[in-house]
DNA sequence: AGATTCAATCGTTGATCGACGATATACGTT
DNA sequence: AACGTATATCGTCGATCAACGATTGAATCT
């Protein structure tokens, strides 16, 4: 016997990995970026060191609220930040944020 | 003038981003580890070098279909390989695989 | 051969993504 | 005040995810 135990929940003791806050913290961050749009915006800012949103818009093959849709996971990641500038928007990227993600990335 | 041009798709010139071989990949890879319970089962694997499925099952509050669909997106990505030994299959990943998402993230 | 064990696959369900057009909001400008 | 430009948000639609239980497939052990 020994292993009836129907999954009924993560009994968290002895091996069994539960909640790592890590873990979803690399997930949040990772999910940023696994999606090639967003790996490109990340890339433009990183490269631009600050763009106007119309410019990522006119940038990728992408319609404006295509975009802005993007631009607001990857706000919500932590990785970019936009500050309003009149009418406009500027988009950078967090470099504490990013560095974050490439340390633990680089952890794993 | 200037700035009618629907979005019909990607004209590819000038600035615009088409499409980026290396952002797919990259997108690929975070995609793999864009979910706490994949994040966990990579590290799982580093640390232990090689592991049976069944043991990874035990480590994880999820049922073992679940973690089995986690496995494959994980070998979609090849940043995990599993070979089979007798009726049980062990995995591990793939060093090279896992230096290129390093690599690529750092070179962000 | 039969039974058991381990893992993958199937089928389902609810939730979320990704894309878009249309609309709303905010801010300058005339 | 009215207008135009720049972003964000809404609503929709099809596709995919994440989770599960149930079933199947493969391999070992009696």
């Amino acid at each position: 016997m020994a292993k009836k135990q129907s999954k009924k929940k993560c009994d968290t003791s002895s091996v069994k990995l539960k909640a790592d806050p890590m873990a979803e913290e690399l997930a949040k961050l990772a999910w940023a970026i696994a999606h090639p749009a967003r790996v490109q915006i990340v890339r433009l800012l990183i490269g631009r060191d600050a763009c106007m949103c119309g410019e990522i818009v006119d940038c990728l093959p992408l319609a404006q609220s295509t975009v802005s849709q993007h631009l607001k996971i990857l706000k919500e990641s932590g990785l970019i930040q936009g500050e309003v500038d009149g009418p406009k928007v500027c988009y950078c990227v967090n470099p504490e944020r990013l560095e974050q993600l490439k340390q633990w990335v680089a952890a794993l």
